[in-house]
RNA sequence: GGCGAGGUAGCCAAGUGGUAAGGCCGGGCUCUGCAAAAGCUCUAUCGCGGGUUCGAUUCCCGCCCUCGCCUCCA
């Protein structure tokens, strides 16, 4: 598998260092709200990167923390009235049904940076030994950003002015630093943390949100590991505070790729609440919209490219049309899928683990092809489309209809597409509907065509749709 | 001001130095009493102006425009 990298700025191929197992990190979400559609992108497109590498043979170890701790979870948690922990972990249950929702492999491990205080105080005290940070005079430590000569090398801060206070925000504590760069490792107690300080060789407090993600890293997956991702934001400067925390520390790389992932924009502007263009899994849940919809937009464009979601309409509706879009390509998808599977007389979608097995992607090939290129997500969609309209289903046995069923599976299996389940679009209607539309089927049998579209209208009046068969008919509830 | 990304059909979005995947919408056809559904099919010369080249949407230069980051942020 090849992907961009954003140390070197190319595309390299991903190979595990200790040469079984890939081993990665992601930036975890901060628990003080609930995770919107643009934060999932990222997620979702680490979720199909780790399913590519899986499915194409190499092993994962990953690795996505939690920060519960940090100036946002503890100063909303206060504003709530909750302990910090009861506060995140309502916030953090919220993500995990979302991840659920929207099929995303749990990480092997999720750590969080409540629980690991100490190995974050190891830390600054290794980094004040060699020379690296200092305390100020209110007990807090900041790293000296000039004495790590590598700083800005990710985000290319070398070439870059450091313009200070450009948003014209100044931080409170600016006057305890060396410089305006060098960042906390440790905030002394303040007032409004309230309850939420711990015992250091500095006095009470609590770690830089920073560290912790340096931390983690150490503990789980070693001094040096595969591959560090993220959304672009974090570049600079979390990505780069990180790197100059570890390595001062270790004295080793950190990790040997960088991923990360561009945002996504609502009708071609930056998500926020204030433009009321926020939106949340469970809000287009109500709007009508499947998690599995909200997922193959997420994954309609290359991680590496702005995604604009189109939430309104020409007339400026909030209808969500690109998710409406998803909806007709995933039923086209799962007939194709279904017609496959009885051609080729398989009872069960073949789990995860299963489908790591096949080798023989049929068709299909092409669409798994492309997530290994870079993690070409779209190409790979097209891919898909394309190999479906050059089947031929009739000439076919069963044993190539396997095949192409299994090939189309993996590669689902590889995007974490769910199909949607085409029998229970058949909703039992009530049974005066069914009873009318069985009227219906009468007079049209009859071929009294007058009284069967007078029945039909009925029907449809009370909100039902009839689609004729070759036996019979079914009725689908009206959009 | 600095850094970066991008402008491809009505919308979303790949890709390529030799006239452009795919999805949605829309049109047409098949099927059908009609309709719906479904299947098939049609629809772009790639922001503007130069340059390099036998040939550029793809490389180079200039311009216009959009978006993001530089502050917590996926």
């Amino acid at each position: 598998m090849r992907l961009f990298d954003t140390m070197s700025r190319e595309v390299k191929d991903l190979l595990p260092a200790d040469g079984k197992t890939f081993r990665f990190y992601c930036c975890g979400p901060t628990v003080y709200g609930p995770a919107h559609i643009g934060n999932f992108r990222t997620f979702v497109l680490q979720d199909v990167f780790r399913r590519t590498l899986e499915l194409s043979g190499l092993p994962a170890l990953h690795v996505r923390n939690l920060t519960d701790l940090d100036d946002k979870t503890i100063r909303d948690s206060q504003a709530a009235g909750k302990s910090l922990e009861e506060f995140t972990k309502f916030w953090r249950d919220r993500f995990h049904e979302d991840c659920q929702k929207l099929n995303m492999l749990p990480p092997h491990i999720e750590p969080s940076a409540v629980g690991h205080i100490p190995h974050q105080i190891r830390m600054i005290e290794e980094l004040i030994e060699k020379g690296h940070a200092y305390q100020s005079e209110d007990g807090s430590v900041y790293y000296r950003v000039t004495s790590f000569s590598d700083y800005g090398r990710l985000s290319r801060l070398d070439q870059r002015e450091l313009r200070e206070g450009a948003s014209g925000a100044v931080a409170d504590d600016e006057y305890e630093k060396d410089s305006v760069a060098d960042f906390a490792l440790w905030k002394a107690r303040r007032e409004e943390d309230g309850d939420n300080y711990w015992d250091s060789p500095w006095g009470e407090g609590r770690p830089g949100w920073h560290l912790e993600c340096s931390a983690m890293c150490r503990e789980y997956l070693g001094e040096t590991f595969d591959l560090h991702s993220g959304g672009v934001d974090l570049v600079f400067p979390h990505h780069e505070n990180e790197i100059a925390q570890s390595e001062a520390c270790t004295g080793h790389t950190m990790a040997h790729h960088w991923f990360h992932l561009t945002h996504l924009l609502v009708d071609g502007g930056k998500m926020a609440k204030s433009a009321g263009n926020f939106y949340t899994v469970d809000q287009l849940g109500e709007a009508g919209f499947s998690p599995a919809e909200l997922r193959y937009v997420l994954i309609s464009a290359h991680y590496r490219q702005p995604l604009n979601f189109v939430a309104k309409d020409e007339e400026g509706n909030e209808s969500f049309p690109a998710l409406a879009g998803a909806r007709q390509a995933l039923q086209r998808i799962a007939r194709l899928s279904a017609a496959l599977q009885e051609k080729a007389g398989i009872a069960e979608i073949p789990a995860f683990e299963e489908l790591k097995k096949i080798d023989d992607r049929g068709s299909f090939q092409g669409a798994f092809d492309a997530l290994a290129d870079d993690l070409n997500t779209p190409e790979s969609l097209g891919k898909v489309f394309s190999a479906m309209k050059a089947l031929d289903l009739d000439s076919l046995d069963e044993a190539a209809a396997k095949t192409e069923f299994h090939g189309l599976q993996v590669a689902l299996a590889a995007l974490g597409l769910e199909l949607p389940d085409l029998e229970a679009e058949k909703a039992e209607a009530p049974a005066e509907i069914q009873e009318l539309a069985q009227q219906r089927w009468s007079a049209k049998q009859d071929k009294n065509w007058a009284e069967a579209d007078r029945l039909r209208d009925e029907v449809t009046a009370a909100g039902w749709t009839i689609k004729d068969t070759k036996e019979g008919f079914e009725l689908i509830p009206s959009a």
